[in-house]
DNA sequence: CGGGAAAAGCTTTTT
DNA sequence: GCTTTTCCCG
């Protein structure tokens, strides 16, 4: 039977009668495992058809990884089933009901960076000062409004200021209904509405999802709280799962009072807790108790291990971050060579910006890491670029596409023709697209702006009803070619230009792969193919298997876990962040923050501090974190080397991992063209050597050997 | 339109 | 300080 491998906790879980449920889930302690078998036993036991179950998480990579093991348990498809993100449910709703929620049928989803874009535009159209009204806060106000649930005429302003916001708010929203586009926030907005406000569709989907279930529950704003009980209704069972203790997203409006709230709107609702861990040693989790025991108002839980102790937890007291970076260098080195691979290894830090530390000492030493978090496939400037033409192609109402390309590549289309294109659309109220072509019919411009217009409107009507005929990857390809863009990356120079045209390629590829995959959607598959870019950011590439040290922020490392894990920068000040000092609440979500930290070790736990640190440009003394003192100290061995900065030893004799035929990673490198590097990575020998180079003018590249020389 | 100089960030991030 | 974005001029 499916309970076989679960104890008592899980089982109850699983087990539990329809009705509500809030499991309580610390970290490792099995939680994924809990909600596919909950699923598995709804199906299998409580004979629920996968038609009538409502799985919820917040990432599309959790939500694949749900859907995936719930096959391999399940002996019936999940096809029927609906697990997704809230974003992407919401989409699918409202591409079901687009009459219902007031939408074009083929409306397109902007992102955040769109989303900026088209704020900062109606400021300007609406003569305020960007300086008074920077766009960024603007947003900021717009989403957050939404998150509350609050359309335009529903907000209250506080002041004459918020009075300013709440016009941009009504002006952005204006726009986009213009334009046939919605936001992130929209599709769970619209969604939300349009089933409280249609009896019918909410009777409907009320009888159709008996079971919902919610993962990361303490990340949950109010408006998911608001949407999941709409769709739950009076009569459905819900189990939510979650961890207060590892609620780190307050910042951009998650709710951490859901969990209490989940209670009081359903006191019937059975809690249990999860508190065996299989991840971490007696060790770390002792240490991770103690510090989350400092936290007022916790839901409660103490992580415990059937397991061994294991070592102690090394605190290293840094000279500076330099000297820092090289003890962590010094011992991935040293487990390296005797117990642990380097992709079982991962330092995590607060902020971005510590990453270029650590990466100059592992590049010194030559061990090859690869950093998290960076931009991803579908947010690059060149693949939006590609995109925007898709998105003009399949919708010509489409403002921040139309906004985008309308000079990408360069066709000598200048502000001020762009400028009087925007005028006249806002006063006749359409769209950018319609008012060129009116305008174009009234002779409105000079006769060099004209004959450019012309040829991007030619090209535009070209390109689509070309494009009509053709599948969807070479519709990509058309696009390509026929927009220029593949000639205006062409011409950039150096390493990005390269980059960008295999990025430009690789689109091809993902649209064939997509078509091929099928779509479930009735939509035209250029259409489901721009809202798949949308909301599946594209993980940054899966890049083919190596063997790196992982290095991410904190944030980022949830979710994860690692043999050894490095904690770098426990200072007072950088963590937790001087922003969040002042503030309880926010310095308790920093030491939640640390406790997931930890909490990611499985056997080896590192955390360490700079005394002296370079920080926007000064140097600055700074205490240990007070999250160091609030660990036992029998829990920890503390080291400090105070004679002097250890500096790395040259590469050469000590360390030649994985080496093959010409080239050696770490070693220094000059490119004729790129200047110099060193290399990350070798893969095959000889004449075939390919080797990863980091390059100090240009990035890193992936090159053949023979056009490299040692140094 | 493109390159260089000046200016502005500078916590954490998914959809 | 360092990097990224913006701005201005040839």
């Amino acid at each position: 039977m499916i309970l076989n491998s679960l104890n008592e906790a899980q089982q109850e879980a699983v087990r539990a009668p329809l009705g509500h449920q809030l499991v309580l889930a610390g970290a490792g302690s099995g939680k994924t495992r809990v909600l596919t078998h909950r699923i598995a036993w709804l199906v299998e036991v409580e004979k629920i058809s996968p038609f009538n179950i409502l799985a919820v998480t917040f990432t599309n990579k959790a939500a694949n990884e749900m859907r995936t093991r719930i096959e391999s348990i399940l002996h019936v498809s999940a096809k029927n089933m609906w697990i997704g993100t809230f974003h992407g449910l919401s989409h699918r709703f409202l591409r079901a009901h687009w009459q219902e929620a007031g939408l074009p049928q083929l409306f397109q989803i902007l992102d955040s960076d769109d989303q900026f874009r088209m704020v900062r535009r109606v400021i300007n159209a609406l003569n305020l000062d960007e300086d008074k009204f920077p766009p960024k806060e603007a947003q900021w106000f717009i989403n957050a409004q939404k998150e509350e649930g609050l359309e335009p005429h529903e907000v209250k302003p506080r002041d004459l200021n918020g009075q300013m916001f709440l016009k941009i708010y009504a002006a952005y929203k204006e726009a986009c209904q213009r334009a046939g586009v919605i936001d992130f926030t929209d599709l769970l907005l619209k969604t939300y509405k349009t089933l409280l406000s249609n009896a019918e569709l909410r009777a409907h989907y009320q009888s159709r999802f008996r079971c919902l279930l919610v993962d990361e529950f303490q990340d949950t704003n109010t408006l998911q709280y608001a949407w999941l009980k709409l769709f739950a209704g009076e009569e459905n069972s819900v189990m939510i799962v979650g961890d207060d203790d590892q609620s780190i997203y307050g910042w951009r409006g998650a709710k951490i009072e859901n969990l209490h709230r989940f209670s009081k709107d359903y006191p019937n609702a059975k809690v249990i807790r999860l508190e065996q861990n299989y991840r971490s040693t007696g060790t770390i989790l002792k240490a991770a108790n103690t510090l989350i025991a400092q936290n007022s108002g916790r839901m409660g839980k103490n992580l415990w291990t059937d397991g061994k102790d294991g070592d102690k937890i090394t605190v290293y007291s840094g000279f500076n971050e330099t000297d820092e970076a090289f003890f962590i260098v010094n011992r991935i080195r040293e487990l390296h060579q005797t117990d642990y691979a380097l992709k079982d290894m991962a330092i995590l830090y607060r902020s971005n910006a510590q990453s270029r530390v650590l990466e100059e000492a592992l590049m010194q030493f030559g061990i090859p890491y690869r950093v998290y978090g960076g931009l991803r496939y579908f947010d690059r400037q060149e693949i939006r670029d590609a995109l925007a033409y898709l998105r003009i192609i399949a919708n010509r109402a489409d403002d921040p596409a139309f906004e985008r390309i309308i000079n990408t590549p360069t066709r000598g289309i200048g502000d001020r023709t762009i400028t009087s294109i925007r005028e006249h659309a806002k006063a006749a109220n359409i769209s950018l697209w319609d008012a060129l072509e009116q305008l174009l019919k009234q002779n409105f411009f000079a006769a060099r702006a004209e004959t450019a217009l012309l040829s991007f409107v030619n090209l535009i009507s070209t390109m689509s009803d070309r494009a009509l005929m053709l599948e969807l990857d070479k519709k990509v390809e058309y696009m390509l070619n026929a927009s220029g863009l593949i000639e205006h990356y062409r011409k950039e120079k150096g390493e990005k230009g390269l980059t960008r045209l295999e990025n430009l390629e690789e689109l091809v590829n993902a649209a064939h792969q997509f078509s091929q995959e099928g779509v479930e959607d009735d939509m035209p598959p250029l259409a489901a193919f721009l809202a798949y870019a949308a909301l599946e950011s594209g993980s940054e590439q899966a890049e083919a298997y190596t063997d790196c040290v992982q290095l991410m922020t904190l944030h980022s490392a949830k979710g994860l876990e690692f043999p050894v894990v490095f904690l770098a920068g426990c200072e007072e000040e950088l963590f937790p962040h001087y922003l969040c000092m002042h503030d309880p609440k926010a310095l308790e979500e920093e030491r939640r923050l640390c406790y997931v930290g930890m909490t990611r070790a499985m056997r080896k736990l590192y955390m360490s501090y700079a005394e002296v640190r370079r920080m926007h440009g000064k140097e600055v003394y700074h205490r240990p974190s007070r999250f160091l003192h609030e660990i036992p100290v029998e829990l920890i061995d503390e080291i400090r080397f105070r004679a002097k900065v250890s500096r790395p030893q040259p590469i050469t004799n000590s360390y030649t991992p994985q080496s093959q035929g010409k080239f050696r990673i770490g070693q220094e490198v000059v490119h004729r063209i790129f200047g110099q590097g060193t290399v990350l990575e070798t893969e095959g020998d000889g004449e075939d050597m390919k080797v990863k180079v980091r390059f100090a003018k240009v990035g890193t590249k992936v090159l053949i050997a023979s056009y490299l020389e040692g140094k």
